[in-house]
DNA sequence: ACCGTAACTTTGCGCGCGTAAAATTTCTAT
DNA sequence: ATAGAAATTTTACGCGCGCAAAGTTACGGT
């Protein structure tokens, strides 16, 4: 609001008349000074307009208010959703989030890493790649830097793992759909690129073998993140030659059901649980456009905001405590069964 | 890869028996120290693993490398595209982008060109909430930063402008229709978040005039950026009180078209081009899952690659070249017609 | 072999700020 | 009012590195 700008914290502590180490200090926790002193300050901040330099704070703080996001694919928008969440978190508890995607690759994943560890970040919330992801880079992190793992865990890998009960997920929408019609077949990747597929396919299996059913299982074949590509595609050739046993059918994730979804009107067959339709599709996560497909997706959704929130609070915990790493811990959450008309 | 960690460049050039501003040339550009120097310093980077702190590095550096990328919301798949692009020809011209949303607020869209500002990056690419910028605001911003404005355009502001051209968009869609069937209703926001809205709109009535056809606009109620919502529910409200008088819909967007998809669906609507189909619906945009949806949706699609491409081209040739400011200069790209069965 | 120039390396300084220790002020209890 | 403790402010130093100027080396022409 000056037409004088300010260069650096000696000139502005002149101008306010406190001595720039003062002026650092309320920088750092304005509570920290005497209400006078605080006064002049903010007195002269609204005459003066200026900031400390982030790159200078930064080099001497021991520890700065970075804290790293990283999640395995943006353009996914589940990812981008429960990073919004995150990063919403994290700067009203006052810190700077700085949000990165892998894109898939496990390079780049690595390239990150090593970015976020030049930022001496204060933590790092890490949705890792998964299967694809390089173990031991990982877990060297986890060491050098506190982070919280989340939606995808890595076993023996960091002190923290937040994310959702994938076993629970295939089991609750298994016994919903057996309850309300014929047993699902499966629907997942051949090659899933991320570790949650194989917890929803033993959860799978389990669940049917418990209710006294056959489980029966369809392998899509396809490599990378575009599911819905892969859904669709290996979705026709799967109804073309006939493999599907049952009336029934629970893809692994959402991405692949909506995928399935538009191989099924391709191949022109009704889904949906009224009279005239001949296949009931479900999916797994919560989808931020499950509920926009035709017809709406059955689904079990994430608990978006208790993981988010339940991530960030986990990382200042460990923040702040320094945690004594103590044995490694897992949080999971449960999801909740999205009844919509396809299933 | 070595047990001891090196604490600086004194210690790190000391360790390859080079100088420290030497060291420093290196880091700056490997290419600008002999050969001989280079391969020293090479081979003690084998041996000890040091990187320059980023933090002084940046504090004492005329200008940083770091790119600001700015979207409005990155939980739409287009912008999460888009931004992905533009991400990775940062990397490969050696900048460090840093990637943030607004989501959709105008505060924090505020907020994140302080931010910005005060991480003094070589240039930001921007993609401003649009009319729910702070147009001075984004004005004095641009004036401080070199900054190329993308997607949504703000009259008289900034250098450059790198978008699609809207009315060609809606020109190239509206005769489409025209020559396929029956001339369509144009579908909107009431209060369309952006500005490309306003120009898709006027492009449409002038596009329907040309073809001597009288405009039809139905205008969908509703705030914020959650548009499949209330592309589905307002256009139940339409479908219910028959307010469409044509049998060919054009929305404004994807994102709407996909919601009004769902509506179609729920009201029992047949969609597309075949012979029994009520009704024809096209988007606009090319949005990422438009080609799964139930019907396939009939689209215009930006030219994502080339806009992101040139965006950042752009930027880096007004960073280099200090940009003399001549005239503002906007880049349109035209969209491409993707004829898919909605329409 | 010698000199001049270009290319490179070294010296020296300063960037803007955090922070420990010293100095000062403020507050509390008598 | 006053000593002593507590809270705050000041002094002094260092962080890790970019950069300009000075010094040194390499190289080509004669």
């Amino acid at each position: 609001m000056s037409a004088s700008k300010i260069r650096n914290m000696e000139e502005f502590a002149e101008l306010s008349g406190v001595s720039r180490p003062t002026v650092s200090k309320y920088f750092n926790d304005p509570a920290s000074v005497r209400p006078s002193t605080r006064t002049r300050i903010e007195e002269a901040l609204e005459r003066h307009e200026y900031t400390p330099n982030i790159y200078a704070v930064n080099q001497n703080r021991r520890l700065t208010k970075n804290i790293g996001i990283v999640v395995p694919y943006l353009a996914d928008p589940y990812f981008a959703e429960i990073a919004r969440t995150i990063e919403t978190h994290c700067i009203d508890a006052g810190y700077s989030p700085s949000l990165f995607s892998s894109h898939g690759k496990q390079n780049l994943e690595n390239e990150i890493l090593n970015t976020l560890r030049s930022m001496k970040p204060a933590g790092v919330l890490l949705a890792p790649l998964g299967r694809a992801s390089e173990k031991d880079v990982v877990k060297q992190f986890c060491k050098d830097v506190p982070t919280v793992l989340f939606d995808s865990n890595i076993e023996e890998v960091g002190d923290v793992f937040v994310g959702s009960d994938n076993p629970q997920f295939t089991s609750l929408m298994v016994e919903y759909l057996c309850r309300t019609g014929e047993a699902p077949t499966f629907l997942e990747m051949e090659t899933p690129p991320n570790p949650n597929a194989r917890k929803r396919r033993l959860g799978y299996i389990a669940a049917m073998k418990k209710l006294g059913h056959e489980p029966h299982i369809l392998r899509a074949k396809g490599e990378g993140w575009a599911l819905e590509e892969i859904g669709r595609r290996e979705g026709v050739k799967f109804i073309e030659n006939n493999e599907l046993k049952t009336k029934t059918v629970l893809c692994s994730n959402d991405r692949l059901a909506i995928g399935f979804l538009a191989a099924c009107y391709q191949k022109n067959i009704r889904v949906g649980i009224t009279e005239d339709c001949e296949l009931r599709v479900a999916g797994m996560d919560g989808h931020p456009f499950s509920s926009f497909t035709c017809p709406p997706l059955t689904t079990v959704s994430h608990d978006y905001e208790a993981i988010s929130e339940r991530s960030v609070e986990i990382l200042f915990n460990m923040i702040e405590n320094e945690s004594e790493n103590e044995s490694r811990m897992e949080k999971l959450f449960e999801g909740k069964l999205l009844m919509r008309s396809s299933a």
